[in-house]
Order: C-alpha cells, then sequence, then structure tokens
DNA sequence: ACCTGAACACCGTTCAAGT
DNA sequence: ACCTGAACACCGTTCAAGT
C-alpha cells in the first residue's frame, strides 16, 4: 500500500503526541511510516507545509454547528472556548498553532466567523480586527502556558522568588499556574470580553 | 583577551538582530565570537540557557523609574507599553522572549511590579494574577505579529482570501497588519483594561 | 506517480587534551 | 580557569535512480 497525504499527516499528528513538537523530525515521522527519509516530502512540500497543515487539522470543526440565536458576546467566547479545545487536543498544539502563520482553510474559517461576529453586532471593521486579534492572542497565550505547566510545572518558579525582593509575587504564587484552567481560561476571556461590551455600539 | 559571558550575550544579541532567531546558532555565534564551536559552553551551560539569559537582557531597565503617582490604570499601561518596547528592541524579540520560560531577575520584577500595582489598587490576588496573565499575553501574541508582519507582511493572507466563503475577512484585511502598530496595540490594551476596569474595587 | 538510497550541508553538545 | 580539536549523534532537504 503506498503512502497517502492523509496517513502522513496522521502520522505526524500521532508523533507529535507522542514525542512532542521538540522531539517531532521528518526523520522520526518517516520511521514511524515504515518508508525512507526523502519519501514525505513527495507529499508534502517541506516540514513547515508539513507543520502548518497540522495546525489546521487542529482546527477542523471549530465554526461548526454554532447555535445561531447566540448574542455576540456569547458566540465570540463560545469560538474562542473552541479553539481552545482544538489546541489542547494534541501535544504542544498552542505551540504548534503559533510556530505556523498559515491562511489555511480552518484558520481562514475561525477567522471570518469571528470577524462576521463582531461586524453583525455593529462593530467598525477596525475594532472587529482588533478584538479578534486581542481574543486569539489570549487563547494562544493562554493554552500554550496550560500545556506548558502539563510538562514542567511552576517549580522553577517557586525557586527563583526571593520574599524580600518579590513580596507580590510571592504572595500570589499559588494562583500562578492556576488548579482550575478552564475557569481561569474562562475569567480572563470575560475581562477582554467585558472590555468590548463598554464600547458596544448595541448597548442601549 | 579571553571570553567573558558578558561578550557571549552581547554577540548572541548582535547576531540575533543580523540573522533572526531562526539562523541563531551555536555554531554561527562561535564564529563571530572567534572562537571554536566548544568555547561558549563553558559560559552557559547550553543554547537554552542563553536564549534564556537573552530574553532577559532585553528586559534590562523595564522596571526603573515608574512615575509613582502614576494611577493603577496607567501604570498597567506603562508597563506593557515597555514590555513591548523591550520587546521589539531585537529582531524576533518577541519570539525569543515567549520561547523561554525562565524566572530570570528582570522578568520576576517585571511580574512583581504588574502584580504589585494590581494588590495595591485593591484587586484579589487571584484576580490581579490573572489580569497580568492576560495583559501579558497580549503583549507578546500582539509584539510577535508585528515582528513577523516586518518580515513577511500580509501578502500570503490576502492571497489566500476568497471574497465568497470570507466575505467578513475580505472587508477588514486592510485592518489586519495595521498601519499604526502602535495605535493598533494601545487600542487593545485599552479593551483589557476597560474590562478590568469594570471590576475594579476603586471605583466610585 | 511514488519511493529508495545516498548524499549534502548543516545542527547541539561533550570532552580529553592543551595552556 | 578557559579554550581547542575532534568527535558523536543527530537534523532538513535534494535528487538520480528505480518500480
Amino acid at each position: 500500500m503506498r503512502l497517502t497525504r492523509e496517513q502522513v499527516l496522521a502520522g505526524a499528528l500521532d508523533l507529535l503526541d507522542e514525542a512532542g513538537i521538540e522531539n517531532l523530525t521528518m526523520r522520526r515521522l518517516a520511521l514511524a511510516l515504515g518508508v525512507q527519509n526523502g519519501a514525505t516530502y513527495w507529499h508534502f512540500r517541506s516540514k513547515q507545509a508539513l507543520l502548518e497543515a497540522m495546525a489546521d487539522a487542529l482546527l477542523h470543526g471549530v465554526t461548526t454547528g454554532l447555535d445561531p440565536e447566540l448574542s455576540w458576546d456569547r458566540r465570540l467566547a463560545e469560538l474562542a472556548a473552541r479553539l481552545r479545545r482544538a489546541l489542547l487536543s494534541r501535544r504542544d498544539g498552542a505551540r504548534l498553532f503559533s510556530g505556523s502563520f498559515f491562511p489555511l482553510p480552518n484558520a481562514l474559517a475561525y477567522g471570518e466567523a469571528m470577524i462576521g461576529t463582531l461586524r453583525a453586532a455593529g462593530f467598525a471593521d477596525r475594532d472587529a480586527v482588533w478584538a479578534v486579534d486581542t481574543i486569539t492572542h489570549y487563547v494562544v497565550g493562554h493554552t500554550t502556558e496550560e500545556q506548558i505547566a502539563d510538562d514542567s510545572g511552576p517549580d522553577r518558579l517557586i525557586a527563583a522568588i526571593d520574599p524580600g525582593l518579590h513580596p507580590n509575587l510571592h504572595a500570589t504564587v499559588g494562583h500562578i499556574p492556576g488548579p482550575h484552567p478552564e475557569q481561569h481560561f474562562e475569567h480572563g476571556l470575560e475581562l477582554v470580553i467585558a472590555g468590548l461590551r463598554v464600547n458596544s455600539p448595541d448597548r442601549t
């Protein structure tokens, strides 16, 4: 049986889960697929192209089946939560996503849905773009830290804090990775959306 | 003249500006310093340790000389703007910063100042940590895109947008990297701070 | 069309040996 | 204490040649 593009992609995503993004190499992938080093290059132009396809695969379905009755702010929150879950679905998913800078189909669909939500709510084009940037940065940043915390934990941070020099860090370090990441995520997201609501065109 | 730790660090930062983070290798650094490959390893345990030291060097002075009269929200905005400028001071500074996960002196000082500002304003410990996370994610995310846009531009995005499938992206693509990054930055930041202000303990 | 085999031009890191 | 010289175990990518 010959290799298909889909098999290479699926193999790469499995290898990501097993080895992490640091150890995801074209050579290990070829080994896992049972082919020679050069074989994957027939299906993907370069490692970068494969990484972009992997990132886009993570986003599959993020915009489908959205409740059309949702208000703009709840719709935004729902899309953000879906992006978070998509990135969490594979090891180092957030770093994979932020490393690639790609306008592939699912990423475009996500952007289209976010921008469309805000424009439909009456936000100006410029404000809509800025809001989506801010929210997406937040989601990716937060999820990156969630996945880093899974691996390393805050031990090194705790060890580095000098209570004399850093009284405020020392007092709050218990909250830093957060024992409830989901709640932590929703809270920060609500912060941004609250900021949006202040200047919302539809507030009465 | 023997090499000092400071010379290695300075050489690495200069190489970053010249070559970008993608091409910053220990071997090119050794070449630039006029030493053999192994020499830098006497001063820094690993490439990772060197990258962390570089990231921390960028943050030098971000918290010094802050006007003590500033209200908590202006103080937050000032610290965020300083972090942005620090990351912009070297090529790929934002990616350098987000790649390392390090509790080194200047990064700790930044965190201490941010958390301290919010706690002094009466925010609960948990809320203070969450707010700082959100703002810092925003700064790093925004600055990363500014520096990526310097290199590549939005051409690939524009080419990928199908006006039929992505009417909202098509209508707003002119705002995407933003011709005024500084203003773009302040606007998004104000969004987050506005969200904070809504739940501020000191609002009368 | 799809893959092998083998090479090219790199990496980070280690470490005995030198000074 | 600080560096050289040389090696080890890897990388991504290309490409003639095979099927």
